[in-house]
DNA sequence: TTCCGCACCCTATCAGTGATAGAGTTCTCT
DNA sequence: AGAGAACTCTATCACTGATAGGGTGCGGAA
């Protein structure tokens, strides 16, 4: 089979899956596609571009066309969607918002962003108002999912680690976990929720109200 | 002079500002402390505790005491304030945030949760509130600065990058960073009128109005 | 005073990393 | 048939984090 750039990248996904970002090595690459490592650097210039690439492919994974501008639903539950779409597509692969945020000058993410301001201008959302909401729902979601998908403590750091004198010490933050998790409630639901917090604004008690404007 | 953790987590931090994240290296670290590098596993299990360890010095530098309530100002500026302070802990060191989010179960952090949090409940938010709020302005922020921070495009990927090409394919994107730092606004503003998306909500634009509750 | 043992630092070395140089090999077009 | 582009190889580089195990010096106990 012919070794060209996508079979290259469609391989570094299957290997990210595997072992996560850590584990994409160039030769562990090659081997996988029957190569030796020197190989690929004909088809790509750095490893960095090879993140970059993956960054994309995941994201395209999810966004495939441009994404349909909503219909008649409120530009808030859109906006909302799209976060959860952009989140799902980071959870979808261990270390995805590593490799986004390590990735430079994504253009599918450009993309994205251009797809939201447009959205929300068009609804008639003053264009700065539009920036600063798409801007601050993108970066959240990225920060968000980053410090979920966070490499959870290895034996080592744990085992000087003191659970008792960790809910003593900070006991509002603990209270306020169990408090959140208590019925039921999911991580996703979490997330959700902070999107409220963002796009509905203080008013909102978990629920699209989706007030005008 | 003795060569403890402390000694060298602040070459360490020394060694980042000099040469970036990546520059970071256990030989070089050593050779800065007059030492080999085996030396400094004596004193640190790992690199990643290295790592940490570094996170903890630079959000130490910036909230050293457990950071005082707010006297009588208002909750929502307090907030901000604390936010704009942990973004420019980030931003006083070259990957400051990849730092802070490459790093596990940092303490530092959870104190700062803990003391937003407790200051929220003491004004009378909700509990679940709070947390939400926190948790979004916290995440957010990290996100902000992660990419903001974001290693600017070599020069490799910049020669087959069209600037016109983008500029069209992303129009409104353009527009909306020629329109708001068109009237002299930083990229600190750019910051704070986010925060203020997050914090005050739809109704606000640009400005503490501070509502009650 | 001797001597054991711990704290600390060393040399030597390992496996693995991204990357380059340069020598084949094939495939295509003239 | 032959030139040259397209592609893959071997060999090697400079570095990385990390471990094994041998020293050195200073303590306190005998």
């Amino acid at each position: 089979m012919a070794l060209d750039k996508q079979r290259i990248v469609t391989e570094a996904v299957a290997l990210l899956d595997a072992e996560g970002l850590d584990g994409v090595t160039t030769r562990k690459l090659a081997a996988r596609l029957g190569v030796q490592s020197p190989t690929l650097y004909w088809h790509i210039p750095n490893k960095a571009a090879l993140v970059t690439a993956i960054a994309e492919a995941i994201l395209e994974q999810q966004f495939p066309e441009p994404s349909s501008p909503a219909p008649e639903e409120c530009w808030q539950d859109w906006l909302i969607g799209l976060a959860e779409r952009l989140r799902r597509a980071l959870l979808a692969h261990p270390d995805g918002a590593r490799i986004i945020s390590a990735s430079q000058l994504s253009l599918k993410m450009a993309a994205i962003s251009e797809l939201a301001m447009s959205t929300l201008v068009g609804r008639g959302i003053p264009l700065r108002r539009a920036r600063l909401i798409v801007l601050t729902v993108l970066r959240f979601t990225v920060g968000y999912v980053l410090e979920e998908q966070a490499g959870r403590p290895d034996a080592d750091a744990l085992d000087g680690f003191d659970m008792a004198a960790y809910a003593e010490a900070y006991p509002t933050v603990m209270a306020g976990v169990t408090e959140y998790f208590q019925p039921g409630r999911t991580v996703d639901d979490l997330f959700r929720d902070c999107l409220d917090q963002i796009i509905h604004g203080p008013a909102a008690q978990s629920g699209p109200t989706c007030s005008p404007s």
